[in-house]
DNA sequence: CTGAAAGCGCTTACAG
DNA sequence: CTGAAAGCGCTTACAG
């Protein structure tokens, strides 16, 4: 058995209450007593349980977050910078995995509830009604990453993506791009999927550049969509020099069946990503792509969630395009 | 103020020792008080309270996992494959990003056992004799993943290093390549790197190769030590005609190396990674690579862990190589 | 079948 | 400066 705190005032010659406030730094003993104690904890490698404290306190250091998806590379950046910041504050983090999947998600939601936690992260998920009533139900502060919500009054972080995605677009027609596809996320996701889509569409008609659903090819976000929009597209319009994917993941697909089918990225096809993952980095040839400040956003959520510092506003980050190798100027 | 289960008993007009029962599905209650008090519980929409019951339980249902960077794909496999046996078995994880650095590492063991954790995966970091004790005394189940420990008497799941690297290596030689580099992780790491530069050079010279120290180059693992140390093996070795990279993300740094320096893969050059994540197959071209089962060495150790089916005994965990387009057959 | 009570390991007024 | 005691929200013998 590990020694508690009873043992410690034993051994000490002291009381309990008196350990407690030496371990909790307060005042209230002797330089004397406090050394006695000190030394007693050292010998006896006594930990406090943080459980036992949880109980009375009402605050367990811990908080949770709740991802569609653990391994992508979005997922990782967040994570990192939820945890670095987490740890920094003296905060554990507990990683849900919800898989895009509405039953876990409930799971997850109701664990995290019974375990207590003092906040909650939600990543990258359009939140569905059930959810939103859950969330109200449970009474614990949550703050939203990558996404946002309709109804609920939730304090999020993101970046505006109609904006980004205009961007981008614009970006590829002022390199002399007139047939412009896009790979996107699902329609269905009305935070990542349709704002990225409008801010397309829209840089498409401000540049009186035709629009057209046969430019357009739905994915999920992953890489394996990345490469089968790509096909899709090169089937229906092979007429189209550049092409905006709304994830760096589906970009890489695209690279990858243009690799395949021997056409050059980017002197026959121009790509532009989004996110700014090490995914970009890494692409051959590395990806031009809309910068997302993930990690940021994650470090930002966390102090949010515990109210240091920053406001319970929500906050829309500064994006930027960074220019790689994956577009071409044409003339 | 959220309802414990003393409102509920009050409510229902019974004891909160009732109540307990009925909640943890005991018998010791008429259908009609069961009826009864669950009706309460709905109406209150009460949740038990996981701190109170682990202070008495002396089980939090939680684990703890180690990992030296969250943000390489091989992390997020693993922690894809923990978690989700963990949720399966109704246990959450704490995640800590330990940074492969000493001193967080020592915070994160000792916060995970203030926080009564019921076990901890320890994954890819080579163990120093600090941890080890603090491992020890802690007298918290621990399992390591990708990593084994020469001192401590733990269970380990991991891959035999130095065969799958003398494999590899052989592969390359069965494809008629004579000179061939290697890119490794640190020489320090007496696991993840010391063994595989062992397999590589003893393939080499059961084949009658000249081993030379000119061919191995020295990275950590991560990507943009794979293409500093690509860059290295040309300028010393320009004769070489395949490389074996230790990890996949170093792999792919050679490919990028190579691709900025108009080298084609796998014409010009030959390279086999390992560990077969997601950036081997998004490689470009597609990476040929050492396998790992890492999702499911995740899932093992948390069985291992919990006791769950599997015995407390280390496995090594089948290994083989996976074929893509990054090995040419020399003729 | 059911409840009173002790106890898990702490913190925190309160009294001295 | 220090300690006895109550209480955090549960579970679990024990008694009836």
């Amino acid at each position: 058995m590990r020694p508690t705190i009873n043992d410690v005032a034993k051994q000490a010659g002291v009381s309990i209450a008196t350990v407690s406030r030496i371990i909790n730094g307060q005042t209230g003993y002797t330089a004397e007593t406090r050394k006695k104690v000190v030394n007693v904890i050292q010998e006896m490698g006594y930990i406090p349980n943080a459980i036992a404290r949880g109980l009375v306190n009402k605050r367990t250091k811990t908080i949770g977050v709740l991802l569609p998806s653990l391994s992508s590379r979005l997922s990782a950046a967040l994570l990192k910078g939820i945890e670095s910041s987490a740890h920094q504050l003296d905060y554990s983090v507990i990683i849900c995995d919800t898989e895009s999947d509405g039953k876990r998600t409930v799971e997850y939601l109701d664990v995290l509830s019974e375990k207590q936690v003092d906040g909650i992260i939600i990543t990258s998920e359009w939140l569905k009604d059930v959810y939103e009533e859950a969330i109200e139900a449970m009474k614990i502060p949550v703050v939203l990453v990558l996404t946002s919500s309709l109804h609920l009054q939730v304090p999020y972080i993101k970046v505006d993506d109609y904006q980004a995605s205009y961007q981008a677009t614009k970006y590829l027609i002022e390199k002399g791009h007139k047939k412009i596809g896009m790979i996107s996320g699902t329609k269905k996701d009305k935070l990542a999927g349709l704002p990225r889509i409008e801010g397309y569409k829209q840089a498409l008609s401000d540049n009186r550049l035709s629009v057209s659903e046969d430019h357009i090819a739905y994915g999920d976000f992953a890489y394996k969509s990345g490469v089968r929009c790509m096909e899709e597209l090169l089937e229906r319009s092979p007429d189209i020099t550049a092409v905006f994917a709304a994830s760096d993941e589906m970009a890489v697909g695209a690279l990858s069946c243009a690799y395949k089918r021997g056409i050059n990225v980017p002197a026959d096809l121009s790509i532009i990503g989004y996110d700014d993952t090490q995914d970009a980095e890494m692409a051959i040839p590395p990806l031009t792509t809309v910068h997302q400040p993930i990690y940021e956003m994650g470090e930002m959520a966390v102090k949010k969630l515990l109210n240091i510092k920053e406001s319970a506003e929500s906050v829309i980050m500064p994006h930027y395009i960074i220019e790689r190798d994956s577009v071409r100027k044409m003339d």
